[in-house]
DNA sequence: GTTTTCATGTTATTATTTTAATATGATAAA
DNA sequence: TTTATCATATTAAAATAATAACATGAAAAC
């Protein structure tokens, strides 16, 4: 077990964390895959047989320990050293992004990973030197030097579409494992590096063809 | 067919759109499947697949016409009459998208379809009254009446997640057909009403999660 | 302590999705 | 005009994923 979780569920394993640290806030103490499943809407088979990839984690005739759940979720993300995450591109959803991370909410909540969002770079110098949300801003010349220096693996890719794939290309080399690609163009890179393209022009795009779909469905 | 599509290309519909408009734009006049798998990392077997449900889009030996395909996704999203879109939360994230989706490009790209962004929506009276990439900003008091009038049925839904809830109860029964929640919580509406959830936060860890399995992999 | 109830983890079944293989018909070359 | 080449659309097969069914063992009731 544990390793080799399919594809299916490692999409659906950030919902559940975040609902297990919901239910940790709002000291739920416990819940079963019933309950679980009329709360997110998918089914409790599923989620029962998501869980047991991640151990076993429920017991007979009781359900789910809201804490053994989260303390599952830890040890999957558990790793040798703190893992840094960087942002580039500080522009209108750069910034929303860096205000929205290092918010409260968000450090209850997402980081509690061994991942940390440790700075922010971008071209613009009005900006360089400033901080956002204590985050410090650097320059784009500055980057691959500053991800040598401070294991940095992780980056939020929010620039322009234009510049992605160049920047995406700088970011080779380096150590960088995982991006994510904000930048509304398709990026390609070495193999080592994995891309996690979000779109959200497209996500509003595939709403449209979901609506659209479910009225051609009606007739 | 071109009605009941599955779920699975439905999810892939906008990426093959965004495309192909990118390949107009490009004054490309005709694609293979292979092509375009390889740009795309699809398989060319999924992708002819995809296209069968939109018709017999190409032609053997001769790959695809570009604006025969550009043309079938223009059917597909074909009404009556134009629907349009408002944004509710003009903070952080709000205004990135506003002024994204107000931009030139986004008007070429996702802005041949018959939905139109027409409006945005906050609480603070300092946004009332003002625009925002010539898009109008009105206070949320004036919802409804709005909705009713103008004829709006999407919505970009990015409020802090302590009032989302609140917000989608009170677009029941307006006529909305579609909301992409990008408020970081699960919200309920009734069932006539299609969510599209996009948390970024979630999208970071799901990153998180693809690589930590990849790296257990190794061993 | 015994029995009943219950919800998990897993095995079996069904459905969906992807990939492979191929027949077809259009294109382009001879 | 004829033939060879090619890439689609589709049929067949394989792989994934979702759902249903159930045996197991823990919890709660008696």
């Amino acid at each position: 077990m544990l390793s080799n979780i399919p594809n299916a569920t490692l999409k659906r394993l950030a919902l559940y964390r975040r609902c297990f640290v919901e239910l940790d806030e709002m000291r739920v103490k416990r819940i079963q895959s019933g309950e679980l499943s009329q709360k997110i809407g998918i089914d409790s088979a599923t989620i029962r047989r998501d869980f047991s990839y991640l151990g076993e984690l429920g017991r007979q005739g009781y359900g789910y320990e809201v804490r053994v759940v989260l303390e599952a979720f830890n040890n999957l993300l558990k790793t040798e050293d703190a893992q840094g995450c960087i942002l580039i591109g500080v522009g209108n959803l750069g910034r929303a992004l860096l205000k929205y991370f290092s918010s409260d909410k968000f450090k209850r909540r997402v980081f509690r990973t061994p991942v940390n969002l440790v700075a922010g770079f971008d071209i613009d110098e009005s900006l360089v030197g400033q901080s956002i949300g204590q985050l410090p801003l650097y320059h784009l010349n500055d980057l691959s030097a500053y991800i040598k220096e401070n294991h940095v693996t992780y980056v939020i890719l929010a620039v322009p579409p234009t510049v992605a794939q160049s920047v995406a290309t700088s970011l080779e080399g380096l150590g960088i494992k995982g991006i994510l690609n904000l930048s509304s163009t398709v990026i390609n890179v070495s193999d080592d590096i994995l891309v996690h393209e979000v779109d959200l022009n497209m996500e509003l795009e595939t709403l449209f063809f979901y609506v659209f779909q479910r009225e051609q469905l009606k007739n």
